[in-house]
DNA sequence: CCTTGACCCTCTAGTTACTAGAGAGATTAT
DNA sequence: ATAATCTCTCTAGTAACTAGAGGGTCAAGG
């Protein structure tokens, strides 16, 4: 049985980060002191590391959420659960894209190195120019 | 002269999203018709654009309004503009880094193409699992 | 025993860039 | 004249936290 500020340690997950979680219903409230204090035990730091290990793969707290859920139900099908994997292996592919053709166009504005004034700046035009963008509108 | 759904037209930026930018000062108010409606001429199709382009780009709303405001100053030197591109460069680059070695993981889990039942799931598992964790905690 | 410092509590509000909705007035088309 | 489609303001909600106010609790040293 430890503190909240110790699991913090353990987890490497902020204390007013887990108040929000316990808020969120990710994580279950704890029992609790005499004095009201919050009290863990070793089954709340795995489950706060599984979802510090998500979030830190980018998934949001509902997807986690759908995943401890199915997590316990162990005789379910491992599909569901391989689907919320899959669908955000999409996503980040293509937020990947999106961000490469970004660099692209950065590296051409900065590459772009003339020391002149903004009157000339290769930024400012870039961006102002729709004939650069690819995309609708 | 034309109005706010117009606007919104010519530039594919939301309607409530043209007010938002005029509330946080990013664009100027507009002149109003006799009944308070919103009047916009070309000059404002730029802007907006300008800022459309640049949020797609992933620019923050503040560093548009600095490349605006460095804008209406075209006798200042051009590396203030430069910096911010460049700084944002940094940033996607490092976005992009991350979100490649989380495409790796992502992929070995949905990869493990395992038909079986909760409780074998690779991906439950990987996220349970802090040895496969590189990183600290 | 008492105090000091580090911890914990709840509650509220701020962050970013919007989006949605309520309730009311204006414009346009038939 | 009336209906459909704008537009107005204002408030609140979104995601995932973070920060701060104002107060209670705990362990160690003097």
């Amino acid at each position: 049985m430890f503190s909240i500020g110790q699991l913090s340690k353990k987890t490497g997950v902020k204390i007013p980060t887990i108040r929000y979680y316990e808020q969120m219903g990710i994580i279950d409230a704890p029992m609790r002191s005499t004095s009201n204090q919050r009290r863990y035990s070793n089954d709340e730091v795995e489950r706060l590391s599984f979802i510090a290990h998500g979030r830190e793969l980018g998934l949001s707290i509902r997807d986690i959420g759908e995943l401890i859920e199915l997590n316990s139900h162990p005789d379910k099908p491992c599909s569901e659960v391989h689907n919320i994997a899959n669908r955000h292996l999409l996503l980040v592919q293509s937020r990947i894209k999106k961000l490469k053709s970004l660099e692209k166009e950065l590296k051409r504005m900065v590459g772009q190195d003339d020391g002149g004034n903004i009157g000339q700046c290769y930024v400012i035009a870039s961006l102002a120019n729709h004939g650069l963008c690819k995309n609708k509108h």
